[in-house]
DNA sequence: ATTTTCTTTTACCCATGGGTAAGATACCGA
DNA sequence: TCGGTATCTTACCCATGGGTAAAAGAAAAT
């Protein structure tokens, strides 16, 4: 015979919480997927659903509407990026090593669902308020890559290139990877982001 | 008073066909612009027609439906491309001489809207036989950019690099220009294509 | 002049898919 | 046991936008 101890009052609603929480994810894990795989617009909120043994209405108890999912993965891409990214300065003190750490670290996430999502997905899809914040974002992000060249021109490290357009042509490559990486192919992200560093740090150095 | 010259029989005929062809051409250009411009779904048949200043369904006289239309983007874009890489094999004998020309002519028409179309507009829009075609010849592209840097690994003027990745992730730096190229901006398609150029010598060369 | 053909318009149709209203079910605290 | 709440379902609504039918207008052929 088991001793009845009794509950916490708390606990139940927080493991409730947790159970929403998990849900939540859930959600937001297949909506991202499909949006990948199949794109926003061909992804319908029922296909979403089915492929979690719900019904449609459900979903709307965890997102207010589609852009709101849309604007989650985002928001959760934009993060695990910049986890990603904190241990870029940490990598060298010349620019031409931080932004190659920088480019492998952004490839690694680009081979992520939720790192696809960021750039196969069309950012016009969200609200202005959404979209704005995300521009943002973005634009924080190239800032950030322009500075490691620029201040790799400047110790010497990187040779003279038109740093905007240098960035540009960069950052397009690893984000095309997110178009074509898919998981269980011939290679690796780890191998996918060793040669997007090399090659690089070979077009950078000076 | 003037003489009446009976005109050929053909000539008007003729006449007539040329107009239909500079309308369809202009119908193409205009979907062209508004697919890069506001993306493939937020571009209504409605918004086309308002352009050229005619009603919706006198786009259906040129065009059977809109997946007809991107179907054209896509052809035409290829053709220009096309006749724009006719000239890499005369750009060297060396494999690494023969890449980066390659890379050069794509990142031109890369810069202009049919090129745009290609890569900013998602081909899983297509009806399944066209986009059979578009992925068909997405790939023979890819393939002769793989065999310029499998024949400059040959010849020793590329150093050993995954040839399918490095293949890849230049295609990408290239393909990503139609992301946030836009006409009037600081820097010219040449300049830029110029960089590319650069860049893909130094990442590729021994 | 009239008939025919090509082009374009007005006035529609309707499938799609995001979103909601209202009720059923389960679960919790008291 | 009961009231309240969170969760999920069934049954809808309806705006949107691709596409069409049919007639009007324009141009060419006879």
């Amino acid at each position: 015979m088991q001793i009845e101890i009794p509950a916490s009052p708390w606990k139940p609603a927080a493991e409730r919480q947790r159970d929403r929480d998990a849900k939540r994810d859930a959600v937001l894990r297949t909506a991202a997927r499909l949006f990948v795989e199949n794109g926003f617009h061909r992804t319908k909120m029922a296909d979403v659903a089915e492929q979690l043994h719900i019904t449609k209405p459900a979903l709307y108890h965890y997102f207010r509407n589609k852009e709101d999912i849309l604007y989650a993965c985002y928001q959760l891409g934009g993060e695990l990026i910049e986890a990603e990214l904190a241990g870029v300065d940490d990598a060298g003190k010349r620019g031409l090593d931080r932004a190659v750490a920088f480019l492998r670290a952004y490839t690694l996430n680009m081979t992520a669902d939720f790192g696809m999502c960021l750039v196969s997905v069309d950012d016009r899809d969200l609200a202005p308020d959404s979209r704005r914040k995300v521009r943002d974002w973005k634009r924080s992000i190239d800032t950030r890559l322009r500075g490691y060249i620029a201040q790799g021109v400047a110790d010497g490290s990187i040779r003279e290139v038109d740093i905007r357009i240098a960035a540009f042509l960069l950052a397009g490559a690893v984000n095309w990877v997110g178009q074509w990486f898919r998981e269980g192919g011939p290679r690796t992200a780890e191998e996918i982001a060793d040669v997007m560093a090399d090659m690089a740090r070979h077009a950078l150095a000076r």
